[in-house]
DNA sequence: TGTTGTAAATACCAATTGGTATTTTAAATT
DNA sequence: AATTTAAAATACCAATTGGTATTTACAACA
């Protein structure tokens, strides 16, 4: 009984996410630039021939923590739960109301991750800039692709631009969760999801 | 000729004023935690005894920049010129034009000072994160005076909720600035712009 | 089982950080 | 003109930053 797995006293690819999880917040919280490698070792218990041997440097990790971790956070929140709905607009507004219902008070007034750093790294850091775009674009173009679906199921008008439609969601809802990280208030957040409600609904045919 | 003012080889006024223009973008550049004090002052050609004569500490820069110059830069920008329009929601939609046509590409991808510093440091400094609402509040407060107006002129339905239209217009203006920041598209933001006429265009009578 | 590659620990480093104590000097006040 | 106030310069500081060179030890493989 018990995995051998976990038996090992190594586990490099275990460290790795370990340190990658750790970081996260770290950098959740901080910010890239102002997140401390030292703390990040502090609180994973691991020591600094650890972290530079999976990372090379600081702005490695920030690179990874890009393409896998954020990556993976916005498929999973944003865009893979709306294959669930068969009107893909009323997906894209409950999962939002859920997504703003679930988060805890204190994550609330963090922002959103991608965010976040898209507004502290892409102005100072062109590989940066270019990773974050492309989850960016990961998110954007999900969102139209559930527009286009919309479109042929009919919950949308064939007027709309479902790409400049689905920039104008995820500006959205960067936008709110930035307001938020000000108000802290969980009605503004409200407020703001009624009104792109109202928008969506506009656009929808008869 | 000449005014005696200029002459005189010391001034703290215009000390403390070139201190705070040269943080400002410097701050504006790198963030604030990110903004180097002995940056500042090599571009100023100025000494650590001037600044911290000035500012007891670089938070206190912080506070004071927010407090003076982004206040003063939000009235000048974006609700001041709104006072030029007879329909306050055509002033508003011409207004954000004008200011994304004439920002120039390079500090386009800079994004908004305001909501920058918003993102970086409400989290993580309750001092800074209440003078930034007051701002935001500035802001929000002033275009939803100019919602209220527009109803009394009949350019808006009388069921809008002017506060809530506030809160989500400014929060359009945030989000579109942030966005571009990653695209670095004058295309993007005129896109979402329009994505916003179309929305207030909705909130019409008649 | 002995060898080898690599994961991780340790101890160190130069550069930079915000900040301070002291001194100089210019301007306002008497 | 002498004195006082405060603006600004200088030189310094401890703490922290990301990063490196070296060593130790574990685990896979032959």
């Amino acid at each position: 009984m018990g995995k051998a797995v976990e038996k090992r006293t190594r586990n490099p690819e275990l460290t790795r996410a370990r340190i990658l999880e750790v970081a996260f917040m770290e950098i959740f919280v901080n910010g890239f630039q102002a997140a401390s490698v030292n703390n990040i070792l502090d609180k994973t218990n691991l020591t600094k021939g650890a972290f530079f041997h999976h990372f090379p440097t600081k702005q490695d990790l920030g690179y990874a923590l890009v393409d896998e971790t954020l990556r993976e956070m916005v498929l999973d929140r944003w865009i893979r739960p709306l294959e669930d709905y068969e009107n893909p607009l009323e997906g894209i507004i409950v999962n939002l109301r859920k997504i703003i219902d679930s988060t805890e008070e204190k994550h609330l007034a963090l922002g959103c991750p991608l965010n976040n750093l898209v507004q502290e790294m892409s102005p100072i850091d062109p590989i940066f800039k270019k990773k974050l775009a492309e989850v960016l674009e990961v998110w954007v173009g999900g969102i139209e692709k559930y527009l286009k679906k919309a479109q042929v199921r009919g919950y949308l008008n064939k007027e709309s631009n479902p790409r400049r439609l689905a920039e104008f969601i995820v500006m959205n809802h960067e936008g709110a969760f930035g307001m938020t990280k000000s108000t802290c208030d969980r009605k503004v957040f409200r407020s703001l999801h009624a009104s792109l409600k109202d928008y969506l609904q506009t656009l929808t045919p008869n």
